[in-house]
DNA sequence: CGGTATCCGCTTTGATACTG
DNA sequence: CAGTATCAAAGCGGATACCG
């Protein structure tokens, strides 16, 4: 645990973890899934501002990471809820650090 | 990147944090400095496919900020050195965050 | 309701040339 | 050596329209 970046910059898992949350809206997402789970409509509705085009780009990037679940009740009209998975919600951990981080320097 | 956050996200402090070292490049040049000081550059070789506009941005970003420190020992020809402060050193915590979790998510 | 397809503008990024 | 200026290219995000 005492240096967790050896040397050079060959830690690509750090990076890659930024590459998925450090998007524009990943964070809001997942924000609002892991208060609640959420249904398509309703998430953009709360997430506020973002587009259907980039809401479905950012999910789909997100289920196929595994930290959010897509779940389809095959009704009419459709019905999809999204919700966070365990591995998204122990997002919880980095979003802490980040926080902590954040009131520690911007004050 | 900067993004107004309007609604169901009143946590700025992380965006914000993310937005700081989210960066393409941010986050490979303070992972750099912090293993040891460089000058302008040696910096840009370490870093690797860096242009030089961009390391200049990315450094007066970062020194703006208080994460690096900047020295100028105007010889001729003029030399510059880049470090580390205090508080871009407290940045190992996110990173060790992000690290394990990156490590525990893609492996 | 829950998406995908298309087009378009803006920011980000980079290569190159030039200055102190 | 350490940058700044300029210009071109790429990618992302967004508005709109349309499909299952």
């Amino acid at each position: 645990m005492t240096s967790a970046f050896s040397d050079g910059f060959c830690d690509s898992s750090v990076r890659a973890t930024i590459d998925l949350i450090g998007g524009k809206w990943s964070m809001a997402i997942l924000w609002q899934l892991l208060q609640e789970e959420c249904r398509y409509a309703e998430l953009q509705r709360r997430v506020g501002g973002i587009s259907q085009k980039v809401l479905s780009a950012e999910l789909r990037t997100l289920v196929g990471a595994g930290l959010v679940e897509r779940e389809v009740v095959p009704t009419v009209p459709p019905q999809v809820t999204y919700r966070i998975t365990e591995e998204g919600r122990s997002l919880e951990d980095v979003f802490a650090a980040l926080h902590r981080w954040g009131l520690q320097h911007g004050g």
